[in-house]
RNA sequence: GGGCGUUUAGCUCAGUUGGUUAGAGCAUCUGCCUUACAAGCAGAGGGUCUCAGGUUCGAAUCCUGAAACGCCCACCA
């Protein structure tokens, strides 16, 4: 037998034992030799980002993912995790721009095909960082089943979707104001502005009536005041609205104003969507820069004049601010207007200003064509299952956000302004284009937008060669690409064959089982991955979703790069282990995990424990030869201890089951801990070496031990794979069934071949009764100051079947109190000692020499007791409480209420003795 | 403006459908190198469970209200 190195080398280990596992093909479902006949257990993998690096909320993702699987393939269902990374849009693409900037160059410098060459050759150079730190945490991946969201099914998919869509009038193309970001200079969805109060201004120009001028006498009468937060949108202004019912404002509905700086004469309308109650209940309209301005316009008839280029500049619209940045402009406009005499007031206002979710630039509503999905019959779908009860949210809270946005849902905004990709299946004819030249209307030249031709476009599965209309072949793709969640959405069965309706995998793995992933993303992709299972298989493609919490610094901020908070799980995994990295994070995720350095030690700590826990193990089985899977003795015939630590195992395992079947990592863990440490490390392990030492029950004792530590390992591995895996291969070394092990512990069975019951009442009973004996002991040496080794101790007991109890584990509490010895005495001779009182027992040292401590010691103690007493003498009486609780617990309250009783006099009589 | 969450020991958090003197880890203090483990062992101290009401025989737990902090959503310029 080959013993345990003095110490867990991690490092070493955690490669070595991942190598073989991949190698071997352990993480395939084919390769799994117990399979139980019902229907698999399938997760996919939230697709981290292409080029991305492991971060912690990562770590924590995927392993509270990977302890799912391990679980679940350990109680020998059939489980899949498909792995695979996201092409990531917007935040490869800026990426692979960061890099060009540094060598001076913009992607338009390069080209479309040139800028994807580059950015193929980052995918190609950075791509396997991200998967490799994910074997790297022992994530049990398929990694032969590893997908990308550019592969060639996967767009496939993506074009199948699109033009199904779009065949059912569910993606249509559309004029609109949308987010825009001028820096990544594309549209974004609305959930991809992200929302920040900040504090601005609010500004309060003044507009001319037609033919007066400033100085103006009164407002409402030569000029009206308007309240906006973006001045240099009024360039772009081509109305000015108040409400229909304002009094203040009625007889100026239908007159003209005076658009100062450009001098464009703009009417004043009625609208009931202004508030007259804020600001001056006057409102500038600005159709192309504004949502309600926008519908506004629509509504009475308004021309939209976009006055910005898409990279946030002014444009030729904006007379002598063209080519200045937005916010330069908002300046100078405020400067000429009060150098006009028509600039009011700033006021300070608060309001949430969206940003950019990839690069936090300041976006900007814009009008311009983008391609939409049509929500609302998706989502309706979706929430028709859920209300059937097929999507169960963890915890329940999340429930009610995931339905409001889906009742609440608005049309998605699909196309970006970028390159990196899925290019948009749809197409242009130039031949037909110029054909039908159709004189563009004024405002279309208005509207930017890289689809903003008039024509309709071709869309189609297959690239088209000729245009079906008149045949000619020079067709233009849209440039556009598609929003990197237009393929996120399909993820669940995407990677699974689709849209091959016959692909093994997809009829055998589909639907999946649990989706666990950050909250943050449950409108990105959680109810769209819903609504896309329903809409194309006609099925959920999970039932549940767990939704753990976010990883926040030690100051509860979220950990990012830019703030510099962020704890590096790699640097972690190098000092630790990554099973001391997993430990400590499944421990901590009761909610969300707020991290610090020390806050892993715990799991070092721990894996260190388990560790030296097993070295004493196998050890102590030197010359052990009939270490089989299962226990081959009666229990019956066993020590109390042993029968003990059985009992606890059983009863502990069915509790971890129950809390692993409901997410409950957290609890689970802390129960193992517990369990491991102080149960068997702490107590079973101390009183199993005198056991080791009798050549009687040596043998026995070794079985135990060998026993119970194969089975922690079990209940660990899904926790801590790699340590538990090198100690489980040397106990399987040992095992004389070696036949009947699996090659790895990652496909033993999770709680052990059912046996026969092991509980144990009387055992625990008596093992309790040990251990406060024993702590007693200690506890008064402590206090005494004394060690007890040399001295002769005591108890007084009184009930006559703790007696027995007591007498049979009387060798025990000796050896593990360390005084010399124990006897039994006559509570009248209890003046001789000092006492630690327990409900059925006392235990009694010799005394000190000075009765100081003594003394006080008895005084606390009484003390303490005599209020309880009294209250619960009280409780007891109210007929109330007799009558209407439950009798264990009446029964309970009247046990305890005598032994404190009991123990009052003793402590009386005692004290009384010593004065 | 809506919605949600949190508030328990110095710190970070558990606390299962209300029920036997409220628990753990870290930190602190005391004593130990006891041949698995000093990343350890054995002990100790430390809490008006945010506040105010209510329901109940009984509340950290349920209800109402308040405060503080945090998160999400929202087109009031």
């Amino acid at each position: 037998m080959k013993e345990l190195e003095k110490r867990y080398n991690a490092k070493e280990i955690e490669e070595r034992i991942y190598k073989n596992w991949e190698e071997k093909g352990f993480f395939k479902p084919e390769t799994q030799p117990q399979k139980s006949a019902g229907r698999p257990y399938v997760i996919v993998i939230p697709p981290p980002n292409v080029t991305g690096i492991l971060h912690m909320g990562h770590a924590l993702n995927n392993t509270i993912q990977d302890v799912m699987i391990r679980f679940n393939r350990m109680k020998g269902i059939e489980t899949l995790w498909v792995p695979g990374v996201d092409h990531a849009g917007i935040a490869t693409q800026n990426v692979v721009e960061k890099k060009l900037a540094k060598e001076g160059k913009r992607r338009w410098d390069l080209g479309r095909e040139k800028f994807l060459e580059e950015v193929w050759k980052w995918k190609k150079e950075s791509g396997d960082t991200i998967t490799r730190q994910l074997r790297r945490l022992g994530a049990s991946c398929d990694w032969s089943r590893e997908a990308f969201t550019m592969n060639e099914n996967l767009s496939k998919a993506v074009r199948e979707v699109f033009v199904t869509l779009h065949d059912k009038g569910l993606i249509y193309q559309g004029n609109r104001i949308i987010n825009w970001c001028p820096r990544c200079q594309t549209a974004l969805s609305d959930e991809e502005a992200e929302h920040k109060d900040t504090e601005g201004g609010l500004y309060h120009l003044k507009y001319s009536v037609v033919g007066k001028k400033a100085p103006f006498e009164k407002m409402g009468e030569d000029h009206i005041v308007v309240a906006t937060t973006r001045p240099e949108t009024m360039l772009g202004d081509t109305a000015v609205a108040v409400n229909p019912e304002d009094p203040r404002y009625k007889h100026l509905i239908g007159k003209k104003l005076l658009l100062p700086l450009v001098n464009r004469e703009i009417p004043v309308i009625a609208d009931e969507f202004v508030d007259p109650k804020f600001g001056t209940g006057m409102v500038k309209v600005t159709p192309a820069h504004d949502p309600n301005d926008f519908e506004m316009g629509q509504r009475h008839n308004l021309p939209q004049i976009n006055v910005m280029q898409p990279n946030g500049k002014m444009n030729e619209f904006a007379g002598d601010y063209n080519g200045m940045d937005r916010f330069e402009a908002r300046k100078k406009v405020i400067e000429d207007l009060e150098a006009q005499g028509l600039f009011l007031k700033k006021e300070k206002h608060m309001h949430a200003v969206g940003q950019c979710y990839r690069c936090q630039t300041v976006v900007e509503p814009y009008l311009s064509k983008q391609w939409f999905v049509k929500m609302k019959p998706l989502a309706d779908k979706a929430l028709k299952e859920h209300k059937a009860g097929k999507t169960v949210f963890t915890p329940d809270r999340w429930t009610k956000v995931y339905t409001n946005w889906l009742e609440g849902i608005r049309d998605w905004c699909i196309s970006r302004q970028i390159w990196w990709g899925h290019q948009i299946p749809a197409w242009y004819c130039d031949a037909c284009a110029s054909k039908n030249q159709e004189p563009r209307s004024k405002d279309q030249d208005l509207v930017p937008g890289s689809c903003s031709l008039v024509q309709e476009p071709i869309v189609s599965r297959e690239t088209p060669k000729n245009c079906p209309k008149c045949g000619s072949d020079k067709l233009r793709q849209d440039p556009d690409v598609l929003d990197t969640w237009f393929s996120s959405w399909l993820w669940p069965f995407s990677t699974l064959g689709w849209p091959d309706k016959n692909h093994p995998d997809l009829k055998k793995f589909y639907p999946g089982s649990d989706l666990i992933t950050a909250p943050e993303i449950i409108f990105f992709w959680v109810a769209r991955m819903i609504m896309a299972g329903c809409e194309f298989l006609g099925e959920v493609p999970f039932n549940r979703i767990y939704l753990h919490g976010t990883v926040r610094d030690d100051q509860g901020r979220k950990m990012s790069k830019s703030l510099g908070n962020s704890i590096d799980p790699l640097e972690v995994i190098e000092e630790m282990g990554a099973d001391a990295l997993r430990w400590s994070l499944v421990m901590l995720s009761a909610q969300d995990v707020y991290l610090s350095r020390e806050k892993f030690e715990v799991g070092r700590n721990f894996t260190n424990k388990l560790w030296n826990a097993s070295r004493f193990v196998l050890m102590g089985l030197e010359g052990y030869t009939e270490g089989t899977a299962e226990l081959k003795i009666d229990p019956k015939t066993l020590p109390a201890a042993h029968r003990w630590i059985l009992s606890t195992l059983e009863k502990k395992t069915k509790l971890i089951e129950k809390e692993l079947a409901q997410f409950g990592l957290s609890q689970a863990s802390t129960e193992l801990y517990h369990f491991v440490w102080n149960d068997f490390c702490d107590w079973f392990i101390e009183l199993a070496k005198p056991y080791l030492q009798d050549e009687k029950t040596k043998k026995e004792t070794q079985a135990v031990l060998f026993y119970v530590l194969e089975k922690i390992l079990r209940l660990l591995h899904p926790f801590m794979p790699f340590t538990t895996e090198e100690i489980w291969q040397r106990f399987r070394d040992l095992a004389q069934d070696k036949d009947q092990w699996p090659e790895t512990i990652m496909h033993a069975n999770w709680s052990g071949n059912a046996m026969g019951s092991m509980s144990d009442e009387t055992a625990e009973k008596e093992i309790d009764l040990l251990q406060r004996a024993v702590t007693g002991f200690r506890d008064l040496q402590v206090l005494q100051g004394q060690s007890l080794k040399t001295m002769a101790c005591a108890t007084v007991v009184h009930n006559p079947q703790v007696q027995v109890s007591f007498e049979r584990q009387l060798p025990q509490i000796v050896k593990l109190a360390k005084v010399q010895s124990i006897s039994f005495v006559d509570a009248k001779d209890m003046d001789m000692y000092s006492m630690r009182a327990y409900p059925d027992f006392s235990v009694l040292v010799p005394k000190a020499s000075d009765s100081q401590k003594e003394t006080e010691m008895l005084e606390k103690k009484i003390a303490e007791l005599k209020p309880w007493i009294e209250s619960m003498e009280k409780k007891l009486s109210n007929e109330n409480f007799v009558a209407r609780a439950p009798k264990q617990v009446i029964d309970g309250e009247k046990a305890k209420l005598e032994d404190a009783k009991k123990l009052l006099v003793s402590c009386e009589e005692q004290l009384a003795k010593l004065k």
